[in-house]
RNA sequence: GUGGUUGUAGCUCAGUCGGUUAGAGCGCCAGAUUGUGGAUCUGGAGGUCGCCGGUUCGAACCCGGUCUUCCACC
């Protein structure tokens, strides 16, 4: 068994589980740092490990097949090989990075065209060559190709949208089934709702997804515009749908306080860049509410990031010190800043699932969704 | 000392024929950021146009004086 929920919060739709994967086990609710190109940007393993108590980290089909490229992974046996992490890896597939990165993109019933941010080359992406791909990088949980819809997207386009990623999905389950892990490890391949803001769609959308009867299911295509409000709707639609005996991970998201809001909803597992990108850049999320470090008033103030981290970076360095680092470009600024960010993130999963293991979780919820969203 | 040159936002500089409320980039002060291009976007504050006087309906712009920057020559 792949997914066992230990234990179900009695006034919401939380649960606390536990993922099995070849490369270890992973407690739920869990957030996943994103490590884009085989590294979570600037920060070491020992301090993936030691410092943030990550469980699993993100790769990108995307840019990893663009840079080192299959070749240079397959020779090194895969990514875990590849960037010595034993831990578990997942991959995403690449259909939100076409989306999002990649220019003059071109749809078609095969797959995706486009061209590389980086040289401009045209390459193709396929369901099927997407999980090729992913069989390379060998990570343990393997995303299936989508297409991720802006927002706002029109209804007709949406449920258009939604049926090639449903045709893509049936492919992508077939040649994941009919392809053998690489490196000796199961691969666990996760389909993805979609269906934008409309409810009609994100039902039959989920019951397609659950259909294919995978390890488990994620839901994409959400935190790309819309009001939260309306994510909370689709996440609620969808999980009436999907079982509850398998683990949801929901792409992309998102804030401290969408990820409590999500785990409220029977979400058990998160990624997103925000503690990342927006740590090197400035953004603080702490217990208090959301600090632009960047800001003139903590330029003397000479306290730590966060005294009751059980993070030592974010207990040693103090606002004033790691104001100066960002503002000046110091790379060390991004690095306590992201370390910082994450092991906040790990910390307010960690507790949400202690919560929802002692009954208290709707409760808590409600209290620190209300001052993480403030500004200190 | 003589001739030339320069002076406009914190910095580097635009500024038309003399014509409305003098602009840009960077910096500064804020805001945004959600399956990562160490990124990007949005807004704001900030000016005695070196100074004094003159010409003109009107001067950053023309004239005189003065200070200043840099260059060349003595």
């Amino acid at each position: 068994m792949m997914f066992r929920v230990e234990r179900r919060d009695p006034l919401t739709s939380a649960r606390a589980g536990m993922i099995h994967t070849a490369h270890g086990e992973i407690p739920t609710p869990v957030f996943m740092p994103v490590g884009t190109a085989g590294t979570v940007k600037g920060i070491l393993h020992r301090d993936l490990v030691g410092e943030i108590n990550a469980h699993i980290i993100l790769g990108n089909t995307y840019h990893l097949y663009l840079r080192p490229g299959r070749e240079v992974i397959r020779e090194a046996g895969g990514l875990h090989r590849f960037m010595a992490w034993d831990m578990p890896i997942l991959t995403d597939s690449g259909g939100y990075q076409v989306f999002s990165l990649a220019e003059n993109r071109k749809l078609t019933e095969e797959g995706a065209i486009f061209r590389s941010h980086i040289d401009g080359s045209k390459h193709t992406f396929t369901p099927e060559n997407v999980i090729d791909i992913q069989r390379i990088i060998g990570g343990d949980i393997i995303m299936a190709f989508d297409e991720c819809p802006p927002y706002p997207s029109d209804h007709a386009y949406a449920l258009k949208s939604m049926e090639l990623t449903h045709r893509w999905l049936d492919r992508c389950v077939q040649h994941w089934g009919e392809t053998d892990p690489l490196y000796g490890h199961d691969q666990l391949l996760f389909p993805i709702v979609q269906g934008s803001v409309y409810a009609d769609l994100r039902r039959l959308s989920a019951e397609k997804i659950a259909s294919k009867e995978m390890a488990g299911n994620a839901i994409g295509g959400l935190s790309v515009g819309e009001p939260a409000e309306m994510m909370y709707e689709m996440i609620e639609v969808v999980n009436e749908i999907l079982p509850q005996d398998k683990p949801r991970y929901l792409m992309g998201v998102g804030t401290p306080a969408n990820i409590l809001e999500g785990i409220a909803r029977g979400i058990d597992m998160f990624d997103c860049v925000m503690p990342t990108r927006n740590g090197r850049n400035g953004m603080l999320f702490t217990r208090e509410g959301i600090i632009n470090i960047r800001n003139q008033k903590w330029t003397d103030n000479f306290t730590p990031i966060d005294a009751t981290s059980f993070s030592v970076i974010s207990r040693t360095y103090t606002k004033a010190y790691l104001r100066h680092l960002i503002i000046s470009g110091e790379m060390l600024g991004a690095q306590i800043a992201s370390i910082h960010n994450l092991a906040f993130y790990m910390s307010l999963v960690t507790e949400a699932r202690e919560k929802i293991i002692e009954g208290n979780f709707g409760k808590w919820k409600d209290e620190t969704v209300k001052k993480l969203s403030e500004r200190a």
